[in-house]
DNA sequence: CACTACATAAAT
DNA sequence: TTTATGTAGTGC
């Protein structure tokens, strides 16, 4: 006899569980449970959820070692085969749990968790009957039958309902908890479990007639003149045939639903519950938006993009096009291509809320065919636009990283626009990076991957440039546009050196000629960014008298002040505390709080140009639902004179009046200890710079800095990527970062700092011993094709977290090893040696932070 | 002896 | 991660 059976990755996330289980395939889901399905199977001693990784045949096995898998708990599985390669592909890469990998590519809805449901047992000793399997030799023991008062009444109370969980029981008798557990355990009470989801699928009532023609009419005849209404509602059914929302009946013809529900009793209209999306941009209008003609240089591009396509060859492209060039638009036409070869599209944006325009100019194009996924969407919206990807109803998908992971079945083309930005890399686990997923599931259609940026990052431009080099697993082709379709030039840009000011008597926050552009625009009625690279402006707390400053008990960490809610929180593990009025240390009353750095600007700005009509955006005036949509759609409408933010303010954004973009402190994220900074710091200049003037009206940029000769800041006044590309590719080679090696960080982390040293230090030995074992190389300097080499341990940047000190070690490798690999097995066995749950390790692949 | 707190093993 | 089980320590 054969069996079939399936294994399952369950979710229970730790290391011992982290692989297949075997469950048989119960008869009743024999066609229905395939590679992707979600279900619930036991495990130990309750119910967990889980996916089906793989299906076997097997002629013999011992089945009393295995259970069965207990419900399916979706018709269509959430995830198609190749997505669940992916998983293992990924959990290989970064180092992860195939458990947290899967998790991450499906809605949040359908994390379901175990519900335990409680029934009084029946007379004959079982529950009611579960699968019918009902054999009455099992219950040779009569039951003790000697209720007490308090226990009858609890067994009342579940007879009552025929769903009762143990949470509502639990609820309702919050004292009878070790009473209950004795009731199940005497068997007076049986429990069940089930997976319970986290949202359900929402549903509308519609009414519609039951019946028609010769039927109809005898019906209306019927109706005396009590039943007016009811004759009403009928006739209007009858007259548009088909079913309605019922609170669209009830509101349009005033009257109740028990008008309606007569009907449905005396059988001519039927009640029905059907299912909806919910849509988040419900009532929105999308103005239409046609295909604008290419350029010549759009038409190279587009061109050399379709050819690709039409090949159906998996290539990945690099387009680099400055500010304006109008990539948008080359995605949108590539895109409507790829479609027309019924083949669907994903867009990746760095953070979709950030760029409400880029949504509108995709359902401006492709109207109902696009689904949207962002951060900012509830649980239920994100289900419901997930859906209509899984089930085919939409073409393109665009959202934020998770998006990659859209469950289309015949991909054409992936775009990730603003290609270097760090949003694409998950700094929680699963940390993946949206590029590399991007490359590997295009790899698996045989699709297209265009990454689209005006300064694209030094791995990609490395990669196409030196075909795969070092760094890469893949090698795009390099594609190019430089120039502005609207014919608008780059804004000019000076640099402000803000030492000259402090010298000449200056000691604002505004250079005089910032000051004075400012003061242009409010003048000519024109607009004003201004940006504040925020890394560097804290928003601490600090007594003047005693120095003291507010920092979190349990993290190494200065708490931010919040003006809303008048508390101090920290960043990092979310402790609060309400803002003191004195220093906690001295008692002084000189205690002061530096609000965020927007707020001092914007305080300063406000004393500058009294009147001046300011729009803020930082964490504090964006944390509602559509607040940035808001802040911009009142920017855009000239209600604000100048836009004042963090980095939000530099991306994407398509003004037509602003003819100023001044950067109040550039240099602040150079200072920074880690390697991209510079990078960082260009990137975000250029960008910003590429906001002014992009319509009829010239632009004008100041950014104002302490290191105005600074490469990173001289060539983006210049405009001039391939400069800076240069001169940063010669630093990153002569000290060993990538693109010319690879990263993996650990970070070790133990309430014990003693303890915590000691394993790091053995976690590092072990490591390095390894890697010789191997063969490879101590040092990256020795022109080796294949290094690995090993810095650390030292205390991380932020030395405690959440009470938790933090140890790091940086692997730094070369050559095509297998690093991750050894980097885990390495981290399994010290985990293996100490058997202390409390010591953690976290392996950070391809780090963008290195904190 | 009853009870609690904490460590440990196992999960198909 | 959850759950059950075992072990050492506490109080009466």
């Amino acid at each position: 006899m054969n069996y079939r059976m399936a294994k399952v990755i369950v979710d229970v996330p730790s290391r011992e569980t982290d692989r297949p289980f075997d469950y048989l395939i119960p008869e009743s889901m024999a066609g229905w449970i395939e590679v992707g399905s979600r279900v619930g199977v036991p495990f130990g001693r309750r119910t967990v959820q889980g996916f089906v990784v793989s299906l076997h045949e097997q002629p013999e096995m011992d089945r009393s070692r295995m259970k069965a898998i207990q419900e399916l708990l979706d018709m269509t599985p959430p995830l198609p085969p190749d997505l669940v390669e992916l998983a293992e592909w990924m959990s290989r890469k970064y180092a992860c749990s195939l458990i947290s990998a899967l998790q991450a590519m499906i809605p949040a809805a359908l994390k379901g968790k175990a519900e335990r449901y409680i029934r009084v047992t029946d007379a004959d000793g079982e529950g009611l009957s579960e699968e019918g399997s009902t054999d009455a030799s099992d219950s040779l023991y009569p039951l003790p039958r000697l209720v007490t008062p308090e226990e009858e009444e609890i067994l009342a109370f579940v007879r009552a309902s025929d769903t009762v969980t143990m949470t509502q029981l639990g609820a309702r008798y919050p004292e009878a908890a070790s009473l209950i557990k004795d009731m199940l355990a005497r068997g007076v009470l049986t429990e069940s479990q089930a997976i319970k989801d986290k949202v359900r699928k929402k549903t509308v009532k519609t009414v519609a007639a039951a019946v028609s023609g010769q039927a109809a009419q005898e019906a209306l005849a019927s109706f005396g003149p009590q039943a007016r209404r009811q004759k009403e509602v009928l006739e209007f059914l009858l007259e548009l045939s088909l079913p309605l929302s019922l609170q669209e009946v009830l509101s349009t013809l005033q009257v109740t639903a028990g008008t309606v529900k007569k009907l449905v009793e005396k059988g001519f209209a039927v009640i029905e519950d059907v299912e909806v999306f919910r849509d988040p941009y419900q009532g929105r209008r999308f103005q239409r938006s046609e295909p604008l003609t290419r350029t010549p240089e759009q038409e190279q591009v587009y061109h050399r993009l379709t050819e690709s396509l039409d090949a159906e060859r998996h290539e990945v492209f690099l387009l680099h096009g400055v500010t304006g060039s109008g990539k948008t638009e080359v995605y949108l036409q590539t895109i409507e291509c790829c479609i027309a070869s019924g083949r669907q599209a994903i867009v990746l944006v760095p953070e979709i809320s950030l760029t409400p325009q880029m949504v509108e100019r995709f359902k401006g194009r492709f109207g109902a065919k696009v689904a949207v996924m962002h951060s900012r969407l509830s649980t239920g919206e994100r289900y419901d636009e997930w859906r209509k990807i899984r089930e085919g109803r939409v073409e393109v998908a665009i959202g934020a990283r998770s998006a990659i992971f859209a469950p289309f079945n015949r991909l054409g083309l992936i775009v990730m626009d603003e290609e270097h930005e760090t949003s694409y890399k998950q700094e929680e686990t699963p940390k993946y990076h949206a590029r590399d997923v991007a490359v590997m599931r295009a790899r698996q259609h045989g699709a297209a991957v265009i990454l689209g940026s005006a300064t694209p990052s030094l791995e990609s431009y490395h990669a196409a440039r030196s075909g795969g080099g070092d760094y890469g697993e893949f090698a795009p082709v390099l594609l190019e546009m430089k120039q502005r379709p609207s014919g608008s030039q780059l804004p000019g840009v000076q640099i402000v050196d803000m030492r000259e000011e402090l010298k000449e008597g200056n000691r604002s926050m505004f250079s005089r000629a910032l000051h004075q552009g400012i003061a242009a625009r409010l003048e000519r009625g024109e607009q004003t960014v201004l940006l504040l690279n925020r890394r560097g402006y804290s928003t601490f707390v600090m007594c003047r008298t005693c120095g003291y400053v507010a920092g979190c008990p349990d993290c190494d960490i200065s708490l931010t002040y919040h003006q809303k809610s008048n508390n101090l929180r920290c960043h990092y593990c979310g402790y609060a505390e309400v803002a003191p009025s004195v220093c906690p240390e001295c008692g002084s009353e000189h205690i002061r709080y530096f609000g965020t750095g927007t707020q001092r600007v914007e305080g300063e700005l406000a004393k500058l140009f009294p009147g001046i009509r300011v729009i803020r955006m930082d964490v504090d005036t964006t944390s509602e639902k559509g607040a940035h949509e808001k802040l911009l759609q009142a920017f855009r409408e000239k209600k604000g004179d100048v836009l004042l933010g963090t980095q939000m303010v530099a991306k994407g954004l398509d003004f037509p009046d602003v003819t100023l973009v001044g950067v109040i402190a550039a240099d602040t994220a150079l200072n920074f200890p880690d390697f991209r900074s510079a990078e960082k710091t260009f990137q975000l200049l250029t960008q910003v710079a590429g906001r002014a003037g992009r319509h009829q009206l010239p632009g004008e940029v100041f950014i104002q800095s302490y290191m105005p000769e600074h490469y990173s800041i001289v060539h983006a006044s210049g405009h001039d990527y391939l400069s800076f590309v240069r001169e940063e590719l010669k630093t990153r080679k002569t000290l060993h970062y990538p693109p010319y090696s690879r990263l993996i960080l650990v970070t070790l982390s133990h309430e014990k700092l003693p303890l915590l040293l000691r394993m790091a230090e053995n976690f590092a030995g072990d490591l390095r011993v390894k890697a010789q074992r191997q063969g490879w190389f101590g040092s990256l300097d020795r022109f080796a094709p294949a290094a690995l080499d090993i810095l650390g341990p030292v205390a991380s940047p932020i030395p405690r977290i959440k009470n938790r000190y933090r140890f790091q070690c940086m692997v730094k490798y070369r050559g095509e090893l297998d690093a991750v690999g050894l980097v885990r097995e390495t981290a399994a066995a010290t985990l293996d040696q100490l058997r202390d749950a409390m010591l953690q390790i976290s392996i950070d692949v391809d780090p963008q932070m290195l904190m």
